[in-house]
DNA sequence: AATTATTTTTAGATCAATCTAAATATTAAT
DNA sequence: ATTAATATTTAGATTGATCTAAAAATAATT
C-alpha cells in the first residue's frame, strides 16, 4: 500500500466526491472544493497520478482510478464510521461531527477501522443517511422504492423517474432534484401524502404525493 | 491556545517525559529519544521557546514552562484515554495499543476529549497503569514504582503485578491483593526487606521482598 | 593548563505544501 | 476567425521538517 500524507488523503477524497458519470474532474472545481490555489491543486493532480490514484492529462482534467477510488472508499469508511461512534456513543448531534471525523477518518490503522465496525455493529449508513462502504470498498445500497414509502428522517438517493413527462422533468430540474440527488425527508403532511425534502442545493422543497409516487429511491437509510 | 502541528506536540511531549526535577533537557537526549539528529531538534527546541512552551538557553538544554506543561498534559491526557477505549471497547491488547494511540492523541477537540472521558466512565488510569490526567491536567495518582520503594506510612493502588507466576498470582489473590487494591505499609523489617502491609479487607498482611520488588504500586498523592 | 572528546549550534540542502504572478491553452463571443 | 474571457500550467518564493557537514562551546583527560 502507498504511503499518502493527509493532504493527499484529502485531495484524492475531494476528487473521488466531485467525481459523476465520466466527466473528468477539473483543476479549477478541484482547487475550489479544496479551499487552494489551482496551482497548488496542479502540483497535486500530478503527484496523484505520478502514484497511480489518479489520471490526469494536461488541460483535460482528472479521472480516478480503480486503485485511488479503492482507496477514497477506506477513507470514507473511516470517516462515517467515526460518525456513527461520535453520534451512537458519544452522543453528539449529526451536524457536529464532520470536522471531527474529517480528522479522525486519517487514523492509519486497518485492524482499528475494523475493530470500530464490530464495535459499532457494523452500520450501514452514517448519521446524515449516508451509505458506509465495506472492508472491500463496496457500498450496499438498499431497495429502490417510490418516495412515498420513505418515512421521516429517511433518506436515499434518487435513481429514476417513473414517468418521462417533459414539464414533470423540467420541474424537477429547475428545483434540481435529479438521478443522484440525495433527498432526505423531513416531514410528512398526512392529509393528502405530500412531503417536505431537503437536498444538498436545497433545504425545503415541496412535493405532491403524485409527484413523490414517481420519484424512485434507492434507500440508504436503514430503520 | 497556540496552534501546534503534530510533529512540535510530539516534542513538547517527549520533552516532558524527559523532564525529572529540575534537569535540563538536553538537545542530545531529546534527539535520541525522537530519532531525529541534534541540528533537528536544536531548530525545534527553537521553535517552542519562541511559543512559550519550553525556556532553551544556548548549551544549556530546555526546561519545559507552565504552559508547557499544561499542554503535554493535554496530549497525555488523550493518549491514555484512547489506550483505555481501545483495550476496554474494542478488545485490543494493552501491549497493542501504543501507535495508534500515539496517532489518536493529535486529534484536535477538547469537547470530544471530555466526551470521551464520560464514556469511558472517567478512568483515572490507562491500561498500561499509567496515571490519566484530568480535564485541568492535574494527575491524582502518582508515578508507579516497586513496593519496596515506598517508606512507612505511604500509600498507594497496586496497577500491575510484574511476573506472571501462576502460584504468585493464585497466592496475591488468595490475600485478596488485586491490581486496584490500595495498600498502606504499615512496616519494613530492615533485615530482609520483607513489610507488612494493610488493605481494607485485611489490617495486616506480610510479604516477602521478593513478592514486593513485583508490586508495581502508583503512589496516592497526598491527599 | 593544554589537548582531546563530546555536545551543541550554525550553515546549507532537500522535499512537501502552499502562495503569487506570469505564461500558455482552451473556450466563448463578437 | 479574431479577439476576449476563462482555465490551466509553469516559474519562482516561502515555511516546516528534516538531513549532512562544519564550526563553536563545553566537558573530560592527560
Amino acid at each position: 500500500m502507498i504511503e499518502l500524507s493527509h493532504t493527499e488523503e484529502n485531495y484524492l477524497k475531494a476528487i473521488y466526491h466531485l467525481t459523476h458519470d465520466d466527466n473528468a474532474v477539473s483543476t479549477n472545481s478541484l482547487a475550489a472544493s479544496m479551499s487552494t490555489t489551482p496551482a497548488t491543486t496542479n502540483d497535486m493532480m500530478k503527484r496523484l497520478t505520478t502514484k497511480g490514484l489518479i489520471s490526469h492529462v494536461k488541460y483535460q482534467g482528472a479521472h480516478i482510478t480503480t486503485n485511488g477510488k479503492k482507496r477514497a472508499l477506506q477513507i470514507i469508511r473511516k470517516h462515517r464510521l467515526w460518525e456513527v461512534f461520535l453520534v451512537e456513543k458519544l452522543n453528539f448531534n449529526w451536524d457536529e461531527v464532520h470536522d471531527i471525523a474529517e480528522q479522525l477518518e486519517h487514523i492509519q490503522s486497518p485492524i482499528l477501522t475494523d475493530r470500530l465496525d464490530d464495535f459499532l455493529g457494523n452500520p450501514k449508513m452514517d448519521p446524515h443517511g449516508d451509505p458506509i462502504p465495506d472492508k472491500e470498498g463496496k457500498i450496499t445500497i438498499g431497495p429502490i422504492v417510490p418516495l412515498t414509502e420513505l418515512r421521516v428522517n429517511d433518506s436515499g438517493i434518487l435513481t429514476s423517474v417513473g414517468d418521462d413527462n417533459k414539464s414533470l422533468l423540467q420541474y424537477l430540474d429547475s428545483i434540481r432534484v435529479r438521478p443522484g440527488t440525495k433527498i432526505r425527508v423531513k416531514s410528512v403532511i398526512e392529509f393528502d401524502g405530500s412531503c417536505e425534502i431537503s437536498t444538498i442545493e436545497s433545504n425545503s422543497i415541496f412535493i405532491s404525493k403524485k409527484v413523490a409516487d414517481l420519484l424512485w429511491i434507492s434507500k440508504t437509510s436503514q430503520e
